[in-house]
DNA sequence: AATTATCTGTGAACTTTTTCACAAATTATT
DNA sequence: AATAATTTGTGAAAAAGTTCACAGATAATT
């Protein structure tokens, strides 16, 4: 057990999918899963399934399957969801609101403290339940308040700026929707996530198959 | 020219992002670039760059590179985007209205007509640019104005009777955002944008390296 | 006009990812 | 208690994706 080989970042890509899956699983009182089963319901293949779990060492057993409880808890501790996140968010506009107020994030142990905008008035639309400040005093903020992840909901214009003064105040991750790609420093994690890029995806389908 | 060869799911993840680098050098008045400019302004190398493009034909020239205008012309038409969208969305909440209200969207050519949801109160709340009528609605909305794709935006409980509507009513693509891997039928495309995954990757890497 | 620089297109090598196939362990059945 | 049915873990094969390396075409320079 505990075997970690070097783990693929098309395995990490996975892992929420079996965290989800599993507690969908765990909601429903099923208390054990077979790799089969579980390929159904993933659209995976079942030999896919326990080559990626086989990771993190020797989880199932044979004859038997895997404990759903037991994986999904391990496979939370490995994706770091044993503890809590305080998380920024600059730019309340659309999507730094609905990131604020989604709950599914709080219920997985995110917890947004402040969003920041050039334009804090847009405090009052929507109600993101967390107080919307100026931009100019993100740093300071940070300082007395350290976030654990930056969440970049900006234009792409400020989308660098928003990084900078995040990295300065030391967080340690950026989600990033803003149109552009960041580029990673080894002390900071980021995370660009393209909205328009699956959208697309889908229009190219639609026109070619 | 035209060669056409098998276009991989992984070229079709990446066309995307050359349609949007495109775009900004367009923007910055560059007429022409080498596959290794544009692999340091994309953080990919330049011979995957070469490989990609040319499964739609011979669109560089030699010594020369990529005319940058007539690439992303090229790369655009390929995606799909030399036509309009018409689009409803399901779900009137937070991610609901914020797809609904996103210029990045209109200025590609996608339209949000109307938004759908169980409790059309939502309708006042942020103001998002299009009516949200009920959903008992949607599939009389969808006979008189036909629709080309369907955003689903509610609880995962709502996302498969959504899907069924919308799919009934003659969409022709599905852009998920509900936290549920919804199957594609042959005769609809989708696409499945876990928000949380990115998310979780994130938390990954904190942890783990 | 000739020479040097640049740069694509492309087959081949290499790497990564996925699938196959089966021994060994466990559970269920008779 | 013995037999049959499941089901994982895993090495090896296959497939998919990426990088290398260079011939040949174009552009820039002398």
């Amino acid at each position: 057990m505990e075997a970690r080989n070097k783990v693929s970042e098309a395995v990490v890509r996975r892992l929420p999918g079996y965290y989800r899956a599993l507690g969908g699983l765990e909601k429903d009182g099923i208390a054990r899963i077979s790799s089969q089963e579980l390929s159904v319901r993933m659209g995976l293949t079942a030999s896919q399934i326990r080559q990626d779990i086989n990771c993190f060492g020797a989880l199932g057993q044979q004859g038997y399957g895997y404990n759903v409880t037991e994986l999904r808890r391990r496979i939370g501790e490995i994706l770091g969801l044993e503890r809590e996140y305080h998380v920024v968010v600059v730019g309340a506009g659309n999507i730094g609101r609905a990131v604020a107020s989604y709950q599914g994030f709080a219920r997985l142990g995110f917890h947004v403290a402040a969003l920041f905008d050039a334009n804090p008035a847009l405090a009052q639309h929507g109600g993101p339940g967390a107080p919307v400040y100026p931009i100019e005093k993100l740093s300071a903020y940070l300082a007395e308040h350290p976030a654990d992840i930056g969440v970049i909901a900006t234009p792409a214009e400020a989308a660098h700026e928003a990084a900078g003064l995040l990295t300065a105040g030391g967080v340690r991750a950026l989600w990033n929707f803003a149109p552009v790609d960041l580029q990673a420093g080894p002390e900071c994690t980021v995370q660009n996530v393209q909205l328009t890029d699956s959208l697309l995806v889908l229009t190219y389908h639609m026109q070619n198959d």
